[in-house]
DNA sequence: TGTACATCAGTGAACGCGCGTTCACTGATGTAC
DNA sequence: TGTACATCAGTGAACGCGCGTTCACTGATGTAC
């Protein structure tokens, strides 16, 4: 973790030092630009070693094994979409769930290798860092703070689990699905991927009875504000 | 495709004849087994022969490579899903959507590494075989008719057609994160995993304004801007 | 019914590949004196 | 300020592995006569 590079040598830095500075944080880097641009299946260590400039075995000065670089990895993501969520928020004055879940989707959309990195990650939990479980907690929070904001009891506690758990299981449904070519007409139709998806988060009362309101599922004029939508 | 087997040979099959019989078949199984045992990163086209107890270089006599295999394995997922919600929906007298959505559950939390693999292939469709198109298209409809049969406008084609999609991001969702270890204390608080998941389903409401009742649950204003934006 | 033969479904050895990881090493750094 | 040296971050060659796929082959099947 030596802070080289400009303390001492000034030359241009063209010349490939033998020691890269942070190659730590150049990993990483380099394992999302290969995410990025190859996709998830194309991220061995090796890859990530190559596209970074130094060798196979350099990785393992700096992570355990693989894994631990993906784990590394996948706490990045989850701190940035964490963050995207809370930025969102914040912009948005009645603090919507909607919001979040439109800024959880569209960071998801827009870094879909990265994506699926964080959710093997997440799945098999005895391998998720720690780091990574605040951030979701984080998240869920703001989740849980705009349901409460929009009426949910507080001190229902399963309840309000329930609803965070569904509105997280029906951002990553319509985040992991909305690429889906076969959407493409009705993308189209609704005016872009960001229309289409707030419609789709619009309507996901299909499935539901009004909460607190056993009576009536999927209402008659449930199409009414749909087609108003477009 | 020759059916030998029972034919011509009385013999009590202990024998592990030279020909299989239905190899195609036989390694369909395989690799079911393999995914239901290993999961699906150990789902090889080696692994799969090895399965059927057969040579590595047989498969190819009845598959073009290892992606045709696996189409083939996510077809016949495709089938099995597509029937069982047909019959979740034939036998729930209502025809609810949130029936639908349920099996649909069920199906990927029974067969978790197949779902992954159907999944995988609905994906990058140009891989798709149409066959499971069909079958799709097929469980699409069986939604499509039970929003109708709920109110649904029959004539909103582009808003029938986000509700049928949402219904299906949902599912998606809730099939892949139900499995989720952090979920443990909530699933016992409600009872065990199909009191889980019908909870979540039920409560996919909070993105969205209560379906021909714009009072209650999701904070009414919430929808209208979200309506609106469209 | 019996035999010759084309067809087909298997075998098993081999190919080249990229992988994760280990190893002995070496070059650069920064600190103690 | 200058030098000796421990520490650390790299190298590059090598390991064993399982993979997808190909190849020349052979054993079994079923059909034509």
């Amino acid at each position: 973790m030596t802070k080289t590079g400009e303390s001492q040598s000034p030359s241009p830095a063209a010349a490939k030092p033998y020691h890269h500075g942070d190659l730590r944080r150049g990993l990483i880097e380099a394992a999302r630009a290969i995410l990025e641009r190859d996709g998830p299946q194309a991220l061995s260590l090796r890859a990530v070693a190559r596209e970074a400039g130094v060798s196979p075995a350099a990785p393992y000065h700096h992570f355990k094994d693989k894994n631990e670089l993906l784990n590394a990895v996948a706490d990045e993501g989850f701190r940035d979409l964490s963050e995207a969520m809370r930025k969102a928020f914040e912009a948005d004055p009645g603090h919507h769930a909607a919001e979040l879940g439109v800024a959880y989707v569209i960071f998801a959309r827009a870094n879909p290798a990265l994506y699926r990195v964080m959710y093997d990650c997440a799945r098999d939990e005895e391998s998720m860092p720690e780091k990574a479980h605040e951030e979701e907690d984080a998240a869920l929070n703001l989740v849980k703070q705009a349901l409460i904001r929009a009426g949910a009891d507080p001190n229902d506690i399963v309840g309000l689990s329930l609803s965070c758990i569904a509105a997280w299981c029906t951002a990553h449904g319509v985040a992991e699905m909305a690429g889906f070519a076969q959407f493409k007409p009705v993308i189209a139709a609704v005016g872009g991927e960001e229309a289409f998806v707030r419609g789709l988060l619009a309507r996901v009362s299909i499935f539901a009875s009004v909460p607190g309101r056993p009576d009536q599922a999927a209402a008659p004029a449930e199409a009414a504000p749909l087609a108003a939508a477009e």
